[in-house]
DNA sequence: ATTTCCTCGC
DNA sequence: TTGCGAGGAAATT
């Protein structure tokens, strides 16, 4: 009387997964010890010096407690509102860079929140990623090597561990590389690329959503973000403000992770007033999907669970029928990405004896042999081919878009290139 | 030993 | 009612 799915094309294809990630494993990234190690000890400075520069305006503290972060705040005359978010007391650097901004020129607090920040920023690439790493490589010959779970995810996609290597910062504009990036150095004789899925979630949404201005835009290449700004504040795209472009996307997020308007607003930096008139002004915009909304919390209430293209089912609660949209575009790119990965490996692999170094949820990295006496274009061309041909895309008129990228150093150095 | 807070990625 | 993850330090049990 159930109508049981037929999941062995899934389980076949995590069998295949679970071998490429067995090589993946055992391959590793290498790592420059001594460049971290000097990092390290430089970062170690600014850090004692923001904590002092704290210490002088606030007095002794532990600046990683919260609690004493609190008490340090109200002391110096911020007011309790300003650190209330959702009712209660936080000292997340969102808020405090909102209370910043809202403070006077000269504030004692200002400088200290400033000095706080940049702690905890520095903490973080220490503590989180140059410590732990270096001596992971230390005890394994320079390489560092992830364990990947490609199965007890919700959504299908796969969660590194012991590192996490999913989560390595990126480069800022401030900051031309980031040091945590710069450690990953490229193998003697290879050459890194970086092959990722451009907009991805947002295609994909488009796709369910069936919404056919989006899905073009898409296929002309344009900039999702920006695109749907131009059709919310009717302008052409070349009109479209960096402002106005990064509201969209907040939504556009927004709606996929299935925000709240509360959630959205204090993402906006908007009242709900102003927040509710720009969602309106979007969901006339695009009727479409308002409508998949609907239709994904139907199919919810019939059937206890929402399908997706490949067959695979995500049973969400009644309550949290919220999740249901972010599961189904969530759980479809991850996927087409695990059987992109099935299909690059096995044509790289055995055409070139390349190494698929990491996933990256939407981006595959490969070493690529410098030795190589194909053109890189052409090698390049068969990889994103790979990526492309999917059937539960292609077969549903979707070309998906990759970009690339390369390095002959390390991690942080990588650049775009046109292909 | 477990939970909370904060921060990193897609 | 902000999706899916991991990890570190502090606070709590």
């Amino acid at each position: 009387m159930v109508n049981k799915p037929d999941y062995s094309a899934l389980y076949a294809r995590e069998k295949k997964v679970l071998h490429i990630i067995n090589r993946i494993e055992s391959r590793g990234l290498r790592w420059d010890i001594l460049k971290a190690q000097q990092l390290t000890r430089l970062l170690n400075t600014k850090i004692k010096s923001c904590h002092k520069k704290m210490s002088a305006l606030a007095g002794e503290h532990n600046p990683n407690s919260p609690k004493q972060v609190l008490a340090i705040l109200i002391n110096l005359g911020l007011s309790r509102k300003q650190l209330t978010e959702k009712g209660s007391l936080t000292t997340g650097s969102a808020i405090l860079r909102r209370a910043v901004s809202e403070l006077p020129e000269k504030h004692r607090a200002k400088s200290c929140i400033e000095s706080l920040l940049e702690y905890r920023s520095y903490s973080k690439t220490v503590g989180t990623y140059l410590i732990p790493l270096t001596k992971q490589a230390l005890s394994r010959d320079g390489i560092i090597r992830c364990e990947i779970n490609p199965v007890d995810t919700i959504t299908g996609r796969m969660a590194s561990r012991q590192p996490n290597l999913q989560n390595i910062p990126k480069s800022t504009k401030n900051e031309r590389a980031n040091p945590v990036r710069s450690c990953f150095i490229c193998r003697e004789g290879y050459i890194n690329y970086y092959f990722d899925y451009s907009q991805m979630e947002m295609a994909i949404f488009g796709m369910y959503a069936d919404e056919p201005r989006i899905l073009s835009a898409y296929q002309n290449g344009e900039d999702l973000h920006t695109y749907t700004a131009s059709q919310v504040y009717r302008l052409p795209e070349k009109k479209v403000s960096d402002g106005m472009r990064s509201n969209c996307k907040a939504v556009n997020f927004g709606i996929i992770y299935g925000e709240g308007q509360r959630a959205l607003a204090t993402n906006l930096g908007w009242n709900l007033i102003q927040t509710r008139s720009f969602l309106d002004d979007y969901y006339h915009t695009f009727p479409s999907i308002g409508r998949f909304q609907w239709q994904c919390k139907e199919e919810l209430n019939e059937k206890g669970y929402v399908e997706d293209w490949f067959g695979k089912r995500y049973h969400v609660p009644v309550g949290q029928a919220y999740k249901a949209v972010n599961c189904l575009v969530q759980g479809t790119c991850a996927s087409i990405f695990k059987q992109a990965l099935i299909k690059v490996d096995s044509a790289h692999h055995l055409m070139y004896s390349d190494c698929i170094l990491l996933p990256v949820h939407d981006e595959i990295q490969i070493e690529h042999s410098h030795n190589c006496t194909i053109p890189e274009e052409q090698w390049c061309a068969a990889i994103i081919d790979k990526m492309v041909q999917v059937d539960e895309v292609t077969s549903r008129g979707l070309t998906l878009r990759v970009d690339v990228a390369k390095s002959t150093t390390n991690w942080a150095e990588k650049e775009k290139i046109e292909l």
